[in-house]
DNA sequence: AATGAATGAGGATTCATTCAT
DNA sequence: CATGAATGAATCCTCATTCAT
């Protein structure tokens, strides 16, 4: 009765299905739960998507695009090589430790993956950007490492009990930036600062 | 009506359960499912567990174990430093690459421990053998980068949707066994060095 | 968005509904169904229709109508006696034997004549058709008799699984018009001899 | 709570189905109609049936073989060919007319045979026992068209607005079993004359 | 005049669990 | 000890219809 016209509720449909699956993972992500979330009578949830597959579909794709912005963001606001490292020591270390929306959701999405082929594309085009970002500061070959092990690190201190410290993660980045450094000349992709130091 | 006295019943429900996660995710486990693949009255289920709560820990508690076994394996049966390095690449490239199974119940862990502290204490125990069985070879920081690099890697490898070639991994452990390597002697095999361990 | 003004959508749609109904059942044919058939706005359903038993009617109208009509043109062109014999045998054997989508639709309407009085009032017309249709060339009692046995001849070979040959149609249709042949004249054109009227 | 033990609730749920489409028609005939007229809960209904479809099916086919025993009895009753005469104006003119619910699941069945193979089986077989009940009193092909006559003048009787006589049916009976007839001896019992088999 | 958006009721079905046997 | 029978809650989805535009 109230509320007929409301452009937007698509849109919160989404953020709702994001907001319950962090909540009760996807297994516990159903139509009841997401419209109640999003205040919204069930018959909107298959008015609105075909079913509850292509909404789970638009809200990880959603989630994966969010991610991957955030994540050029911290990479294009570092300017030298030192501040790259920097960038990445923060991401792996404060970003995905802060939100465990962040961390459930991300694995989710990969439980999804590993399984169903259109949710591995959403991976492999959060992955791409991800690399994109990284080889302006990096060569190719190191900003695939990097990633890689960011992805490691972040999950399992995530899914440790124990903290871990920054230590581990300040020496990592160092393996492997510094080791190949040296002989292979940075691309000057982005011109970032000759120095490598740190 | 034909096996009344069954008594590895319960043992396979708990496979059956793992093959039905691996087919349909921990969203589509029911005990239905469950019973049908181990081939069990429905019944049986919430008389031999007490709901599938229980049913989804005690399959994910074998799944880590059997994986941290086989990881354990695989890294005692390397006695040479070089030796170590090979398996770990072999792990990383060979093992669950081949093995769908595993990739989709590992990550459908990973998701439940993102939300669920006692899921979470079986990664925990996971990793904790991993990287005692790499201090058979590395250093404690090494072994525990080594293990990060190892899960980011075969995430990201599995994750994509083209292919990697194993250049890439191959750099990543040398990198991160190299760098450190020189100054810091091996700990020989069975007792790493006690002022690295965790 | 194309079609704004398109005074052959109620025909149209009412010509989907027949389609639908073909292919789902008068249980299967749902306005949704029937807008998507007819390539229509759903919100045109009830704007065109009272609701879908209005439709429903007017399908089933629609189709009475025009399978009297062919069944009245079959039979005028029938000229002798003979003529007439001929037409029966072909619409006996061969009209509802080519169309699938008529024998469904007949039934369907009988379903719901059964039920209810207003679709049988369209069997009523239907009938009444046929039966002056066929008083052209026999007698009012004969035409009524042939009327039935082709109903049923025609129902029983249609929802038979084995064939029937056309053996028995010819003969049904001799002993049914010969026997009483003899003794009364054939009625003249359009005249049914006053005597066995109804 | 009440009623756990219930053997013969399967066969309740059934003849329950016959009624509500009897009421409702097949479009009607929901789980939950089926349900409350058997009073039985709704969960009761896909515990024993596989689905809506096995339902229907199941029901139809106990009508089918009702309706069909029902024929026989009528006809095994009649023990001289007058009898059976008589027998089969009484099953066209006073069962079916009687009988507003068998009328209406008679066509409800064809027009659900006539889009489905499994419903025209159901069809086949009540026909079979019709006719061969018919073989005893009448040759071969006289049954037939016997069976056919009575099809076409139940429908049409029932489906008519206004009321026929019998006389039409008495009429048409005599003409359809007088003229083959004469010739050809009825066949005793039980063993219907080779030469008129089909 | 026409329709896209919206919705509550009801559709079939699956669910985890209970319980009498 | 084990299970087949049973069920009410909840699943996704389709429905006819309403209504603001």
């Amino acid at each position: 009765m109230a509320r007929r016209h409301d452009p937007e509720r698509r849109d919160r449909i989404i953020d709702a299905c994001l907001d319950v699956i962090a909540e009760h993972g996807v297994a516990g992500a159903s139509h009841r739960r997401v419209a109640a979330a999003a205040d919204v009578p069930l018959g909107s949830m298959t008015y609105h998507f075909e079913g509850i597959d292509e909404l789970l579909y638009l809200a990880f794709e959603r989630f994966s695009i969010q991610e991957a912005a955030h994540f050029e963001r911290r990479m294009h606001a570092a300017t030298t090589f030192e501040e790259a490292i920097e960038a990445m020591l923060r991401i792996t270390t404060e970003d995905v430790f802060d939100s465990q929306r962040d961390l459930i959701l991300t694995h989710e999405l990969y439980a999804l993956a590993a399984r169903r082929p259109e949710f591995r594309e959403l991976c492999h085009r959060w992955m791409g950007r991800s690399r994109a970002a990284l080889e302006r500061q990096f060569d190719a070959r190191t900003a695939r490492i990097l990633d890689a092990l960011n992805e490691g690190l972040t999950t399992q201190r995530a899914l440790d009990t124990q903290p871990w410290g920054t230590a581990v993660v300040v020496d990592a980045i160092q393996r492997v930036t510094r080791s190949r450094q040296p002989p292979s000349p940075r691309p000057d992709d982005g011109s970032p600062s000759p120095a490598q130091s740190r």
